[in-house]
DNA sequence: TGACAAATGCAACTAAGTTGCATATACTGC
DNA sequence: GCAGTATATGCAACTTAGTTGCATTTGTCA
């Protein structure tokens, strides 16, 4: 993915390096708290606005776990989110598995489906028993 | 379902009253304005407080459609939303399609999903063309 | 290297949701 | 019906997520 006109600040560089190598979509202050480490001084409002921007452009994906507030992660391949609920370990799911499903929705109901939402949750491997 | 232990206190009663009655899932705004109308007077820590009991007790379905904000709903069978983009209209798919998946899922990554999040959205019928 | 749009920082704000504690009230047994 | 008690509510103050307006700074491109 190439990014046209946007400007290379190091605030939006270094969110873009974090977001590449978190192995869990992460949060706003997780993101704050990265770019402190990096010594680069900013604020909230810039990080709020720097996802926005990604999330408009589609760069990044933005979710909703139950917690009240906002994660991110770099658009990638689709897949869906199984959290466990005991230790809020996050893993993937790789695949679409709902086109046929969509595609019954408009033949029944007329909804054209542009985008789902999609997360189990549950227990992983290592919180079962 | 029958609600045990449960004090029938007059802002529970028309809670339950105004989600009975609601076609769509409502958030604490809509409930506490019902509230007003009815001339109960109320605040909003009652009614986080009776949707958190009535969530907790299994009584109502908790969901979030990106709004920064959850809704609620009576528990009934199982169903997912169709949430249109342009005019906010929320319909309804009744079914639960993924079991076989949630099955797969436990297979091939030995996660145990006890629970899924799944909504649509798109354009409804009078919203297209 | 200078101009300018675009990005940031600051301060103040809104909106959702929470906590502690004192008061009020629905239910139980009498 | 009435008193006692656990439970629910109200209030005030707070937290956390996210937003807005405006002045200042900074990447980029010519």
């Amino acid at each position: 993915m190439v990014l046209l006109n946007i400007k290379k600040t190091p605030a939006r560089v270094a969110v873009i390096q974090f977001l590449k190598k978190s192995k869990e979509p992460v949060d706003v202050s997780q993101i704050i708290l990265y770019l402190r480490r990096m010594e680069l001084s900013t604020n909230k409002v810039t990080v709020y606005r720097i996802m926005d921007y990604l999330y408009q452009n589609g760069i990044v994906d933005k979710m909703e776990f139950g917690e009240g507030k906002y994660r991110y992660e770099i658009k990638k391949n689709h897949h869906h989110h199984l959290i466990c609920t005991n230790c809020g370990k996050i893993e993937e799911v790789e695949g679409d598995f709902l086109k046929k499903l969509e595609e019954e929705i408009y033949k029944t109901k007329r909804f054209k489906v542009k985008n789902h939402s999609l997360e189990f949750f549950g227990l992983c491997k290592d919180c079962q028993g």
